[in-house]
DNA sequence: AGATAGAATGTTACCGGTCACATGTGACCG
DNA sequence: CGGTCACATGTGACCGGTAACATTCTATCT
């Protein structure tokens, strides 16, 4: 192929210039004659001339390159959390490298390669606590989480502010005279599951309702567990007023189990998650729910990494961002007619 | 950051041997005695050193990664092909940088970027006639298709069978007694919507029956486009028998619409979709689709790309890949009571 | 024993840029 | 008119590896 085996020292003979000087005009430097830099830039054209970017990364000692790890890439929010990222960095001229690391062990791979080996100068961490492997993040490399707070000073992080949409969703079931709100979560061993259900404990004790050990049911983010939970409630004869879902694939589920079960939501039972994927205003009813803006989640993360990358003196910074209530029909007062 | 800057030669120089040695010992090659690579390892583990990518991929002239682009990394179809694709890129030890190119200046700039410069070894276009960014596709440079067909040959390309999905599906509503079958599409200038619009007509006409031009109805993908399409049918009174969308967020949109108009599906309507995305199964009644296997689409994909890196003289391939009926409540026999 | 093959190891150039510094040139100054 | 300065340009080293070839050493063969 044509495309360019051609180096900065081809063009700069054949416009009669050091090498040098080929490097001052694409990098457009000053100290270089009008009539130089024209000669130089006729021969780069000429020459179809592209600077080799892996040569440059070498001479530079940087790469221009970060790295985005979640535990995989179809899930919706982490998806945009990549893409917002991923649109932050190429305007600073970053490039993003996404992974997945499914496993400790593949993430220990992936800091290998990506770290250790200098190929990206940051890395930017998508639920760093879905198992050990913020245990073997590296030291003294710029990072952040995305989505995630960190437990530990230090790093850098942009996150939902977990507690108080826990305590915003339970607040609004408890605005519509609910007193019976179950609440169906993450996994207990996600901080965005722990603190959202402290502001769900928070919003029940202020109102001075005692929260019952039975009306917590661990899911896993995934609409199937949503949908089991609500069977679990529905058996033990547990289900009455409202269900805060921990998010909305949960709370999809939920609405499966509901129509499974010959419910009428919200005339039955009310329900509100969190995330406001792009299928929850078209579900059945739509769904109530506090909208994260995850591509700015992904932009802010991408642009605090970029930052502490330029200065490694920087503060680190943690950011917590709110959250939206979005009203749909799938949450009613206690008791109203549908 | 103690993370290294340790060089090949600090090693050399600390167990004795040329740097030449150590590189060999890296690389595993033959001809290094056990004596000396068992110093030379020693000294690499005393001092933490990890090859430099950059400077490795410098002299082999080879970057290990490959970039994948799509209009967006949000939409499930997509993000699962980058995953798959990543994941088998990476049991090649190879990297993947995933962009999205929203238009085609941007797709333009990406070619500059990662192609011209070198900085991949072969490109993955997912959706490359989403405008005329294909017009734009370097000549000569690895190449595949993911997702879609190519207009021309020689490019290697992975999709799904899309006009076999077209008449399977209407198939399956013919076998179901509906004879007013109508169609609500993907954006016409997508290849993936004319071949599965030709299936859906192959199959009518198989059946004998003359496809009538008001059954068809343009979308673009979306929940809110299957909503309205049908809230158009029903405007104009021709909503009956079965409606076949071509991708699960439209059947998504086309339920919802249902509700809102009080329709029950399936007894007045039967509806079939396309995906299988992971809340198809939750909708309500949930939706009977043909599932594609995305990973797959991604991991043949790369493989296939890796494989015309590594030679250049292998013959362009053109996979299809089968879709599988997975029926669901959305679907019924024409007049059969609910 | 000398020739020779082959393994182990070293030497040097090179990948394609950038950096630090040296040099050349003309304008301006007193 | 010599000296200084700013600007334009060139030179060579360097980034951290790999490739190609050279060299040394040992074992085998005739």
């Amino acid at each position: 192929m044509a495309r360019s085996r051609v180096t900065i020292r081809d063009v700069a003979s054949l416009a009669s210039v050091s090498h040098q000087t080929v490097s001052r005009v694409i990098n457009h430097s000053e100290h270089v004659s009008p009539a130089t830099r024209a000669r130089v830039e006729k021969a780069i054209a000429e020459l179809g001339y592209r600077p080799n970017a892996i040569a440059r990364h070498m001479a530079r000692g940087r790469t221009g390159t970060l790295a985005c790890i979640a535990p995989n890439l179809t899930d919706y929010t982490f998806a945009s959390i990549i893409d917002g990222a991923e649109t932050e960095a190429r305007q600073h001229d970053y490039f993003l490298l996404s992974a997945s690391a499914r496993d400790e062990e593949t993430f220990i791979c992936l800091m290998d390669d990506l770290v250790d080996s200098r190929r990206v100068e940051g890395i930017m961490v998508i639920n760093p606590y879905a198992d050990r492997r913020h245990m073997h993040l590296p030291l003294d490399f710029p990072t952040v989480f995305a989505g995630a707070r960190p437990r530990e000073g230090g790093i850098n992080s942009v996150a939902l502010d977990d507690e108080m949409v826990g305590y915003e969703a339970t607040r609004h079931l408890l605005d519509l005279q609910h007193r019976d709100i179950s609440m169906i979560t993450g996994p207990m061993s996600e901080d965005a599951t722990q603190d959202r259900c402290q502001g769900y404990e928070r919003a029940l004790s202020e109102a001075g309702i005692e929260p019952q050990s039975h009306w917590v049911i661990e899911g896993d983010w995934s609409a199937r567990s949503g949908h089991d939970a609500l069977m679990q409630l529905a058996t033990a004869d547990r289900l009455r007023g409202a269900i805060f879902a921990q998010n909305d694939l949960i709370a999809a589920g939920v609405l499966r189990a509901t129509k499974d079960i010959g419910l009428d939501v919200p005339h039955d039972l009310s329900i509100i998650g969190v995330d406001d994927i792009p299928l929850s205003a078209f579900l059945d009813p739509p769904l109530a729910t506090f909208r994260q803006d995850f591509q700015l989640i992904g932009r802010k993360a991408a642009s605090l990494l970029i930052q502490s990358i330029n200065q490694s003196d920087a503060p680190s910074r943690q950011l917590r961002l709110p959250a939206e209530l979005i009203l749909r029909r799938s949450t009613a007062i206690l008791g109203s007619e549908s």
